[in-house]
DNA sequence: GGATTGACTATACATTATGTATATCTAATT
DNA sequence: AATTAGATATACATAATGTATAGTCAATCC
């Protein structure tokens, strides 16, 4: 006879309390480490306060971890706010404010940074990742092709669409936050995106 | 007695010799394997024909092979003709001929992606290459205090010099190489510099 | 109340990688 | 012929991921 399985509301709930209790210490143990060297499950564990095998149960295996840290910040990190620059009448506007979202999420949790540098160490979550940064392509083709109306070729368009992208690029955020503020690589970066759109008007040079 | 040392022209070009072969079978795993992580002392001492020891004796660590293979790189990478770029009489002409050569030496080798890569698992590592790529900070300092003159604020060639830093590395030409030849690029990223300085004579926008 | 079940624990083990220590081998040099 | 530098062979320590098995304990079901 196969085993009665049966729902156990407390039990499912201290589960999914122990889950959040994880991820909540190895978002932490990202952030204050140095470096994505230092986070391995043990670590986390310990901060959690349960057994190593504890998260095995839980997220499977160390990248299952970080797909899950990385769901939690996407979650919390005010990328919902997204969908209302997108509403937006002027796509030039919705631009602006898109940069500024993606450069308050990419500032919010320095745990982000750290999950970039996880990509180098594991392919399949740099595809996780990978996928996810889609949607910010998606969003920037949306726009552009709005911005840029009938006129102009597709070639334009994609240079447009590609710079852009790399402007709001984690890395691009990374190496122009030395020194400066949040909000001022923020403008920074504004200003280069309107001057990469301006070759959609005037393509020759 | 102190053991008397000699020196060995024979020997030390045959040190000097296997040296280079595992230098070559390093920068050969890193084109070859499709990740940083199958990068192991191992498998680079096998494929040099040569113990993991040896491999010890030559560079000391992993990261000291890797360095070796960066130099390596970087010598035969094309970057000397920076000299005779920078030399040029205008300072625009000079940055495009930068941005041409920083473009092939990021596409020469694939190897390059994968050392980029080793930066976030070893941070003294990325110490290492930090200190390299602040030659091309410099590089580019130069010129846009060439070509901003006199009635240009520190902060504008601040903006200028770091964006431009941005759009010549290597995260940004990697990003912009999906579906883009080598000289593709180069022309991309050319047109986004010069967009870049246009806020140097126009502060306002 | 007693058996069962699910989450967690304890312990052990396999594997892979880096790095160290010691002794040995070999060919070039004195 | 003795010495020496480079390379090897072998062994060991450490740390990390991942798997396997048995055991604990409280919540649930009958």
């Amino acid at each position: 006879m196969p085993p009665r399985s049966y729902v156990s509301p407390a039990r499912s709930a201290a589960a999914a309390e122990t889950r959040e209790r994880v991820i909540e210490a190895a978002s932490r143990t990202l952030r204050e480490g140095e470096s994505i060297a230092r986070f391995s499950l043990d670590t986390v564990a310990k901060a959690a306060g349960v057994t190593r095998l504890t998260v095995y149960n839980q997220f499977g295996s160390r990248r299952g971890l970080l797909e899950a840290v990385f769901d939690e910040i996407a979650r919390h990190g005010g990328l919902h706010q997204l969908a209302d620059a997108m509403a937006m009448a002027d796509p030039r506007a919705a631009l602006d404010r898109m940069v500024e979202i993606f450069c308050g999420f990419w500032s919010r949790d320095s745990a982000v940074g750290r999950l970039h540098d996880a990509m180098a160490t594991d392919p399949e979550f740099a595809e996780a990742v990978r996928e996810r940064n889609e949607r910010r392509r998606r969003g920037v083709t949306a726009l552009i092709d709005r911005i840029a109306g009938k006129g102009v070729s597709p070639l334009a368009r994609k240079d447009a669409v590609d710079l852009v992208f790399a402007l709001t690029s984690y890395p691009t955020f990374a190496s122009l936050s030395a020194g400066r503020s949040r909000d001022e690589v923020c403008r920074l970066v504004q200003r280069a995106c309107h001057a990469a759109l301006a070759n959609l008007s005037d393509p020759s040079s």
